[in-house]
DNA sequence: AAAGGGTTTGTACGGATGTCCAATTAGTTT
DNA sequence: AAACTAATTGGACATCCGTACAAACCCTTT
């Protein structure tokens, strides 16, 4: 871990009998709402005061849970870094196929999947959200996350398009890793394609999954595939 | 115009003899350090004390001349108008061309290339970050301006691609520009890709644009000339 | 019943923020 | 020189922020 920020030791949560477990868990809805409110607004815009009024708590008990307002922000990462392990297995699941072209289809499911799967709950677009949003920022808090939780998962995608495709390339499959990875975010915390379709397209209709993958296979293909780089006469810049 | 928000009146600037026009423009001063701030750290994050800190002029001097924070926010957009004309008149000039090919590939470099070149200058990078990022939040201030000066263009370029591929496929066509313009849009704040690529890439390689017209291109072919919606069987989520 | 620890709460502190206003300066016009 | 407008400045206001703390509250264990 390269973050260095002040570690806040939760109170003890796991491990007591915690009455007849009855009570509802304030715990977690603190962080639920600072889900929703972190992905909606960023994390500068939201306080602790509306989190605890989203959350139905009192002010106090955010700072009792979890310290203060950067690590709850830390807290919503480590409660998903579950996820993340499994994008990493599907991606070396993916490694073993048929041809290149099942093979770049499957990496890029392997890369999709698992991100789309977690808006089947409300949390879970929540984080999809708040990843796809806030780790954009060069703000130290945000590039520490990145850094941590994220950079890893690129290198294995990034390897593996390398991989896929012989030679010494992997310069070329970093490129067409950040365009993928850009067609994904921005699908992610997309609300504006209901109203760019006229209606037509819903933000989280299930068959965009499948358009995606089509978009970013082709595209990686025609990056990988590519004769060269592109010469500078051809340059798209120089008219 | 959507936005409601209250509109202020700026103190007279054109018009005015304004002295000799040797004294430092702390107006411009001003707009340029927020530019730069509020794409950097976002616009929660940035507060005017900071900005006229920057800008080397005193705090109510902000207020002066741009009344209110959400209107400060609002002026930079207004001075950068004249960008997303370009883009309107680039893409009417890539509607001529000889084959489907070539058209597509116009209208891809009409698409990426001016924002490209907007980097070019600083102020330019910054007020392409600034879209870039913070126009993905669901705040009012960023949905109102989304609408007012992005919209139109969104429409514009999906009326194209449709134009392009004979048929009812403008629904299509509003998946493929979404995906293509978070590619663009996340190419465009990467300061990653250095460090994902181990060094080989520059985040604004010129090199670059030639590869993100080619990965767009292909993915918009990709999507616009496949035979049918993903059969439902062959759904990638469905495993 | 008594004790104790995890949990919950009201409250308050110092500091930072956006906004406003009266006063001063500078530059142009009469 | 006087008058007038624009530009500039310091300072203050009410409000909100994150954080801390002591007291009260459950619930289980002695």
């Amino acid at each position: 871990m390269s973050s260095s920020q002040a570690e806040f030791t939760a109170p003890f949560k796991a491990g007591t009998p915690k009455a007849a477990a009855d009570r509802p868990d304030r715990r977690e809805a603190i962080l639920l709402a600072a889900e929703r409110l972190f992905s909606q607004q960023g994390y500068h815009a939201v306080s602790l005061r509306q989190i605890a009024l989203a959350a139905e708590v009192p002010l106090a008990l955010v700072g009792y849970y979890f310290g203060p307002k950067q690590a709850l922000f830390h807290a919503i990462f480590e409660h998903w870094q579950a996820t993340i392990a499994r994008r990493l297995q599907r991606l070396q699941a993916a490694g073993q196929a048929g041809n290149s072209d099942q093979t770049l289809t499957a990496i890029v499911e392997a890369f999709v999947e698992p991100v789309l799967e977690m808006r089947a709950s409300a949390e879970g677009e929540y984080y999809a959200l708040l990843v796809a949003r806030e780790l954009a920022f060069r703000t130290p808090e945000a590039q520490s996350v990145l850094e941590d939780y994220f950079d890893p998962l690129a290198h294995a995608f990034i390897d593996a398009l390398a991989e896929l495709f012989a030679g010494d390339c992997r310069a070329r499959a970093a490129w067409a890793y950040q365009f993928a990875l850009g067609a994904l975010i921005h699908h992610i915390s997309d609300d504006r394609v209901a109203r760019l379709s006229l209606g037509q397209n819903l933000a989280n209709a299930p068959e965009a999954a499948g358009w995606l993958v089509r978009f970013i296979s082709a595209g990686i293909a025609a990056v990988m595939l590519a004769p060269a780089a592109p010469a500078p006469n051809a340059s798209p810049l120089s008219h």
